[in-house]
DNA sequence: GTGAAAGCGCTAACAT
DNA sequence: ATGTTAGCGCTTTCAC
């Protein structure tokens, strides 16, 4: 009954007698006593604890990855510490309280981590995973490729008079997506796109396609940076301008979720594969040692009606 | 230069000269000193952690509940652990884990806590808060007056021959909001309506309207318990069965998820107000004393255009 | 295989 | 206002 035995009684390969450790267990079980991990941390130094810092909790996307984290990490008896950047509040600050909770790995998805802090973290020995950050671990699907991929299929339909909407400006992904895009383009020699600014959001989407829609020429196709705006630049085609969705005006998305499969709209798009990335993403959150690696996850071109013709 | 001294720099109302403080915290700043938490916890007995379990982490629902109370608890300075129950692990193993860290809450959006580790929870101090769990505290959407007023309105609107799609059988949310829309077809002297069972996702309610719709006489309308089986029995009588929607086949759901308001769908349903809950779920969470109370969340009525006749 | 003692990094009395 | 001491609940040498 020495508070030794005890500690050994619940480390799985300790070396104790299996009769002494039954009876500890059994105590426990009618005492309700169960170990402190705060104090086991205390001393091992680690908490088995993975911070997750989201910058926009609005945008499903990320959710979707959180809840896939979160079940990859269960299952290595991890868990997840997650914070949310909104409403003023820097990266900095929240990854500055996560070390605090001496996290083992931080998971961001949010830009803004100041270099002087991500060299901090890791000094401590605390690995930084992120969707783009230089300096830091990175995972991403392929923007560049599924980019290319868009605008080589939407030339092969036959659209001609190509349109492109980014995301937020300052988003390396919607950059990406562009690059891709935009350069295939520019390698057969054509013009670049007519190009027009979404946020990733519905409603700038829907203002930046009637703008783009009201245009003479009127654009044949357009190529939106997430599936999102491309379902509602659709949906402004379909209903308020009433163009045949396809034949008439052609649309695509990145990122293949849910929705864009569905009969309604049935979006070409080049998929975002969450559980491949997140797979990734765990791979390197589990496994501390490694230098800083950036993991294209590639994707496919999810070819539906949204860009057939005739 | 002794440790309470710095504890106390770190402390924000202890009794510590300002010069000291600004001498400790700059010392602080150029060693890249952070205090410890979980030292911190081992003595205050307070984590500032509190535990979210979600059983269905692909249910939407969840993850936007999830991403508000992050925020919420943010501006608390609390944070949250998560914890997902999938793949076989039972929510009491998980909660079991929850309490070795210490958290201050739980905040419960999966069934099956079994009675006696609920009993644990309360005796060790630990409020547990969950949708739907008798002998905790609860935060509920308004389910039965949902359902009430969402028979109140397909009757008004001259539907006779009503169907309802119910979620998993053994989901209270479901019964309730069942309850609610034939309770008040009985009291109205009308029959029981016809019922077909969804599991609450977009398959099954797919397969349970097709088989509906077949049916002859064929339901002029129909109830699904959530919003996205009824997003899925709308397009199957829309693309499956060339009914016009809402003249010739009325459908309402339940949540006012963003997808009913878009203009393709436009479906009528009865608002659970995320934002709402969840403010009432951070203030129970936030305040530990107080005996089980049931919040109910009372949501409005949205008519939209898929239950409008002529 | 088991117990005694030391210590993880902090805060809370209690002095001063 | 500051330093000293004790101790939060555990794991880890080190004896036995």
């Amino acid at each position: 009954v020495s508070q030794a035995a005890v500690s050994r009684a619940f480390t799985p390969g300790a070396s104790i007698a299996n009769g002494t450790r039954a009876k500890v267990l059994d105590a426990a079980q009618t005492l309700g006593y169960r170990p402190n991990l705060l104090a086991r941390s205390l001393i091992k130094g680690r908490t088995g604890i993975i911070g997750v810092v989201i910058g926009s909790p609005r945008y499903p996307f990320f959710l979707e990855a959180l809840a896939a984290l979160s079940v990859r990490m269960s299952k290595a008896d991890k868990h997840i510490l997650v914070y949310t950047a909104e409403g003023g509040t820097t990266v900095d600050v929240l990854v500055e309280d996560l070390l605090q909770y001496r996290v083992d790995a931080v998971f961001l998805m949010a830009a803004g981590l100041s270099p002087p802090l991500a060299e901090r973290c890791r000094n401590e020995g605390v690995p930084v995973i992120s969707f783009n950050m230089r300096g830091a671990i990175t995972v991403n699907g392929d923007n560049l490729g599924g980019g290319a991929r868009i605008a080589e299929h939407l030339l092969a339909q036959g659209y001609r008079n190509l349109a492109l909407m980014t995301g937020l400006e300052e988003s390396i992904t919607s950059r990406e997506r562009e690059a891709g895009f935009s350069d295939h383009l520019a390698a057969q020699g054509l013009p670049p796109p007519t190009r027009v600014v979404g946020r990733f959001d519905r409603e700038t989407a829907q203002q930046a396609a009637r703008e783009l829609l009201s245009r003479t020429p009127r654009p044949d196709a357009i190529f939106c940076a997430n599936d999102h705006m491309a379902l509602a630049a659709l949906e402004v085609a379909r209903l308020e301008f009433g163009l045949e969705i396809g034949r008439e005006f052609g649309v695509a998305g990145f990122g293949d979720i849910d929705l864009a499969a569905w009969p309604t709209f049935s979006l070409t798009t080049y998929s975002l594969p969450v559980e491949g990335v997140i797979d990734r993403v765990a791979e390197v959150l589990l496994d501390p040692e490694g230098e800083p690696t950036h993991s294209v996850i590639g994707g496919e071109l999810k070819l539906r009606d949204s860009t057939r013709r005739g």
